[in-house]
DNA sequence: TTCTCATATCAAGATTTTTTGATATGAGGT
DNA sequence: ACCTCATATCAAAAAATCTTGATATGAGAA
């Protein structure tokens, strides 16, 4: 994986307003309109995010009607998680600083 | 954990610069002069770097004399994990969308 | 103490991200 | 077709992040 699709990933968490809008999502599906009553921002601005959080494939949403149901993705978790531990694995036949003391 | 704590861990990974650095630190310890060589960065510009990662806790450093050793963190990374894990976590009771079709 | 080297901090500009209001798209209802 | 509602996109401004060069700090050596 490149490190611009990590970066794509985890983009999702750096932002506070991200993490609240997440958070909404833990206990269910929830339309745009849904988000906008819970939070302090404008449509266009929720519009702005849910793309951040979408291409992060942590969230996924759901067309019914006119509506897009947002909710979180096990799927994308899972993926997440698995590029978390291989980026952060420590391999074990270590090298030796090179500016040695 | 606040949002704000949340969003400290994961600026780690919000940038392809600090993802070159935590994948050199896969295979060990390095210094900043070790890093500086490797990347294509100014020295104050890597120290930059170096603090947010030190403030994720996916990364600490060792004194040795008078350089500053980076490692990854294998207690830091799976605090990461555990709440990535719970940020994530799908409630089963699950709510119903208001907005409803 | 003074010199040197490794890293950190600062302030300024450069760049990127986020917010906003306006407008566009697209689906359902009339 | 037209009207309305839900969401997306755009461009400009606002805010945050990143880069740079200069300087500061702090440790070891002379």
């Amino acid at each position: 994986m490149t490190n611009k699709e990590i970066v794509t990933i985890f983009k999702a968490l750096c932002d506070e307003r991200r993490i609240d809008i997440i958070k909404l999502l833990k206990d269910g599906e929830l339309c745009a309109c849904d988000l906008l009553e819970r939070l302090e921002m404008k449509q266009s601005g929720l519009s702005y995010h849910m793309r951040i959080l979408l291409d992060s494939k942590l969230v996924n949403c759901r067309h019914e009607g006119k509506w897009c149901l947002y909710s979180l993705s096990l799927e994308g978790k899972n993926l997440a998680i698995a590029e978390f531990e291989n980026l952060l694995h420590i391999n074990n036949n270590t090298r030796k600083c090179m500016c040695t003391i």
